[in-house]
Order: structure tokens, then C-alpha cells, then sequence
DNA sequence: CACATTTGTATCGTATCACGATCTATTATG
DNA sequence: CATAATAGATCGTGATACGATACAAATGTG
């Protein structure tokens, strides 16, 4: 309760530059994928639906536990990109309450075109944020102890 | 143009899990952020402002800046976080249009604690997030290459 | 097999947040 | 001193997330 669980100034800035790192590079995301005419959390949804595990089906509901969503938060960004014509609602074959959500073509250049950005603004900035992650680790209360 | 650009759908996968990474972390900080009664983004201002480097004053541009948005949007979370209490507002000592932006008490007392949680929820879980991060860097066209 | 329950998706209303455009106040400059 | 540049603030809009609610298909129970 007392000065055990207290943080010191630079513990502070550790974590807010971890933070920082963090937010720059999703800035990065945003920007990059507005420039290809989505949005940040549509490309995200993209993603996840391209990088699924094998086995795991591209349900709304397994969709929204990876983005860590409400299944109807992923509803709607499914909505958007069925609109944007980066993917298509099919109904699931087994289960027919289940909708499969599919990359288009036109999805999967967009997709595509991101990933090598990310790829490569990961490569110039990745060290750095993982850094700050240590940092934070580094100067933690565990650390510390040991 | 042709295949030197191109993903393989493990490197597709790689993405997806580091995103899917920093998803977990953020929403983790969401959930934290709203159970002490504040919005995750006002919580990134005040540990922003808290943890500013030596040297650097806590205007409303430096902010925005550190948080990668704009100076208004800026604004508008210290306006919020100025009802909650969180934050006042100082006109600036030398400069007239500058406000400097401190926390009050309660806010430092919030802050201490969404930041010991981050502090612990990054002890248990930044490994992971490293790891995806460097799964990505491990396989990405430069490290293939070299 | 009828019916209640569960499960998967969809819709509606509300709040936060970010942005562009625009405005005011203060400071710097020619 | 007039004008430009800078720091904040305000307004309107769009994307997003959520809770509450609805509906449809599948599953369980008597």
C-alpha cells in the first residue's frame, strides 16, 4: 500500500514512451490505410481474416474474439467493407446462422499492399518499440526484486 | 512488382498475431481505463503529461504531439478530462496563448493506478507481444535475405 | 415432435474520439 | 503599428465501440 507499489519519474516515462511507441506506430496504421481508402480498424479486420490460424472459420463471432470486439462492433465494420468491396458475406454451409466473411480480389490487393508497408515501417521501427517494452520490463517491480 | 514483394500466408499470420498482440494490450488498457472511470485515450494524456521528458512542458501542442494527433483533438480530451476533474488548465507564464495542462491529485491518483496495472499486465504479457513482434522481424524480406 | 433455450447475426441509439474548417487571442516581424 | 505566425478553442461530420434489443437457425427437453 505504501512506497512497494509506488513508481519512480522514470517509471513514468517508461511507460509513456512504451505508449509512444505504441501510438506512433498505429499512426502509422492509420494513415497508411486511409491512404489505400479504409479505415484503421477495417484493414485490421482484413487482416485477421487473411492470418487466421488454420482451422479457425471466418465467422463474425471468431472474428470479433480476435479484434477483441462485441460480435456487433465486427458486424458493422463488416458492413463498411462489404460496402467498400474488400470482402463478401457468404452464409456458413454447415450452420446456417454463421456467415463466412471471404477477401475479394480487390480486398486482398488492398491487404496486400499494407501488409509489405507494415512489414517494412516494422523493420525501421520494431526495434525501438520493443526497447521501450523492455525498458518498462527492465525497471519493474519484479526485476527490481530478483 | 512480382514475387519479391510478396507474403507468404505464415508471414500473413505473423502480422495478424502481432496485431492481434498490441489489440489484447489496448484492450486490456480500455477495460482498466474505464473501470477507474476514465476513457483509455484520457489516460494516455495524463501519463503522457506525466511522464514528459525532462524539459519539455506540458502545453497542449507538445501533447498532441506526443499522442500523434491533432492540437483540437487534443482540446478536446483536456476538456474532458478537465470535468472529470483529472487535469486544470494553466494559462502560460511567459507565453499568454500557452496552456499548461497539470494534473490534480485525483488524477495523479488515478494515473498511479491504471499504472501499476499496466505495469503488471505488461510483466505478464509483453513477452508475448515481443515475441509476435520478432516473429514478424524473423521472417521479413531483410532477414530472409541476409 | 412441439417448444423453450441457446447461439449467431443484425439493428438502433448513444458516447468517445479524430479530423478539417474556422475563429479568437497573443506574440513575433517587417 | 500593421501584418503574419502561433497557440488554443469551437463546430460539424464520420468512424468506431458499446449496451439493449430483435430475429433466425440450431439444439435440448419433456
Amino acid at each position: 500500500m505504501s512506497k512497494a507499489g509506488d513508481l519512480t519519474p522514470g517509471q513514468y516515462r517508461d511507460l509513456a514512451e512504451f505508449r509512444r511507441q505504441i501510438r506512433r506506430f498505429l499512426h502509422f496504421s492509420e494513415a497508411t490505410a486511409k491512404e489505400h481508402g479504409i479505415e484503421a480498424r477495417q484493414h485490421q479486420l482484413l487482416l485477421a481474416v487473411h492470418g487466421l490460424p488454420e482451422g479457425a472459420n471466418p465467422t463474425i463471432r471468431e472474428i470479433a474474439s480476435r479484434l477483441f470486439i462485441q460480435h456487433h462492433s465486427a458486424v458493422e465494420l463488416v458492413n463498411r467493407l462489404e460496402l467498400a468491396g474488400a470482402i463478401v458475406r457468404r452464409p456458413g454451409a454447415r450452420d446456417r446462422r454463421e456467415v463466412w466473411v471471404r477477401l475479394t480480389p480487390a480486398g486482398r490487393a488492398i491487404l496486400r499492399k499494407l501488409a509489405l508497408a507494415h512489414r517494412t515501417e516494422l523493420e525501421r521501427s520494431g526495434p525501438e518499440l520493443a526497447q521501450s517494452l523492455n525498458s518498462v520490463l527492465r525497471h519493474s517491480r519484479r526485476a527490481m526484486a530478483s
